[in-house]
RNA sequence: GGAGGGGUGACCGAGUGGACGAUGGUGACGGUCUUGAAAACCGUUUUAGCUUCGCGCUAACGCGGGUUCGAAUCCCGCCCCCUCCGCCA
């Protein structure tokens, strides 16, 4: 959430900001006429409401009680219902317009259209060179018996998929290597959340209301099924006042993901790139605002060093305005590479969120025991999400016969150096 | 799911219709004392909104509604915690 006194003292440059990001006018100038109404209706409110205290407290020291003075108040709380029954609709309109704006772009972000106006940043590694034509994973993972998409789909329908034997062991062994690199090497606080949160969550790390479309929810219960990590950990800290000292804090998370995927009908559906349940370690980051620049940076390296770990060749690219998420001022994308369906595939996308999270889940921290609270920043970035990773060294570490090669670093996880 | 008890400031805990943003204690911070520290004593210590920016006004005692001139206090609904019972990996 955007601070509403920005928006009221300086409308347009938030406008200029929402424009960068193809957003229209038409809202903000929606929330300021919202929020001068609301101001009207809360002044009233509070100088009757003043007046109330101050001839009750009047009444309290008289022995008779004044019929006329009891009449006056009377129609004044009558008077107060009926402005705090109008401002009440009109603060909802506001919340729900200031909740659906997205965040402010960072003034160094490169301005753009869609994901064509990204800009690589740096790259690491060279796509390998096969003396054969290597197969995509959905043919070798089929030939290997270690994803299984026919009975995925018997389970529970389109887009999903077993993973079985090695491949499920792949798996693990990624989540145990990557968890182990965050907490021992990067500093992380390893954490294991809820699966299912409560609204309150999914508005604090900004999910809802804007995105209610692309999530997972149980009506009878409102429960609401986490599309990553970063949900749970946002709102670890809602609503606290951190002392001081604590920050910065690190924490890295392996959940399920769950994306009903709506919008996306028909597109990847080939393979395991974008199933509705997948899982992925995720980092995230309560730091000082002053200090969230750097951090982006470091957490960016984080994620790069499980790639190079890893050997799988990536590139780091910037996404611009237009193709940057909703609670991002700027976003660092991963891309590694996918020998067998020929494509870079997304595997991380490291955003710093500034205090947009921050104020929509109230967490604050004091710098020192004297001063007033602030709001956090707040970072997050996946490292990694695992199918894709999965991807990447099935088609990358593919050898002829079919048979695929286990990473060095995967070698303490694994009671195999060779799938087959 | 059923029965009973409870939710008050960083924490503990008083308060059952009016002067209560809320007694007291602990903690924290500042001071006196001390070579220094402890102890003792004195003082300070919530958050947010509006604003004529004046510490002026308003709000907040789990959450939401109601009664009343006036609600932490009374009434209704919900949520959460504890105990017992039931069910269950």
């Amino acid at each position: 959430m955007i601070d509403i006194k920005l928006i009221r003292d300086n409308p347009e440059a938030v406008f200029q900001a929402m424009e960068k990001r193809g957003e229209g006018r038409e809202s903000i100038d929606e929330i300021i006429g919202l929020d001068n109404t609301f101001r009207r209706f809360l002044q009233e409110a509070e100088a009757l409401r003043a007046r109330r205290n101050e001839v009750s407290k009047q009444i309290s020291l008289m022995k008779e009680k004044p019929a006329d003075l009891i009449a006056e108040m009377r129609q004044v709380g009558e008077r107060i219902s009926q402005i705090e029954a109008e401002s009440s609709e009109i603060t909802a309109r506001l919340e729900d317009k200031l909740l659906r704006l997205p965040n402010l772009p960072a003034a160094d972000v490169p301005v753009g259209k869609d994901s064509q106006d990204n800009i690589e940043v740096r790259s690491w590694g060279k796509p390998k060179e096969f003396t054969f034509k290597p197969l995509p994973h959905w043919e070798l993972g089929e030939k290997l018996g270690i994803i299984d998409f026919q009975r995925g789909v018997k389970l529970s329908g389109t887009r999903f998929y077993v993973l079985r034997g090695q491949g499920a062991q792949l798996q693990r062994a990624l989540i145990n290597f990557m968890l182990d690199l965050h907490v021992n090497a990067h500093g992380y606080t390893e954490i294991f959340p809820p699966f299912m949160v409560k609204k309150e969550s999914m508005v604090g790390s900004g999910n809802l209301p804007k995105f209610a479309d692309n999530l997972y929810h149980d009506i009878e219960e409102d429960y609401w099924f986490v599309p990553t990590a970063e949900v749970p950990l946002t709102n670890l800290h809602r609503d606290e006042i951190l002392t001081p000292g604590t920050l910065p804090l690190y924490y890295v998370a392996h959940t399920s993901c769950f994306r009903r995927e709506k919008m996306a009908a028909g597109k990847d559906s080939r393979g395991i790139k974008r199933g509705h349940q997948f899982e992925k370690v995720e980092m995230y980051k309560f730091v000082e605002p002053e200090t969230s620049v750097s951090e982006l940076d470091k957490l960016t390296r984080d994620a790069e060093d499980i790639c190079q770990k890893l050997g799988l060749p990536y590139h780091v690219i910037q996404l611009c305005t237009g193709d940057m998420g909703f609670a991002a001022v700027k976003t660092f994308d991963i891309e590694i590479w996918a020998a067998g369906c020929r494509e870079w595939l997304e595997v991380s996308s490291c955003s710093n969120c500034g205090d947009f999270q921050a104020r929509r889940a109230n967490i604050r921290y004091r710098p020192d025991s004297e001063s007033k609270p602030r709001l956090v920043h707040t970072l997050n970035g996946s490292g990694l999400a695992l199918p894709r990773i999965m991807i990447s060294i099935i088609e990358n570490y593919q050898q002829q016969d079919g048979s695929i090669l286990v990473p060095e670093a995967l070698h303490p996880y694994m009671n195999t150096r060779v799938i087959k």
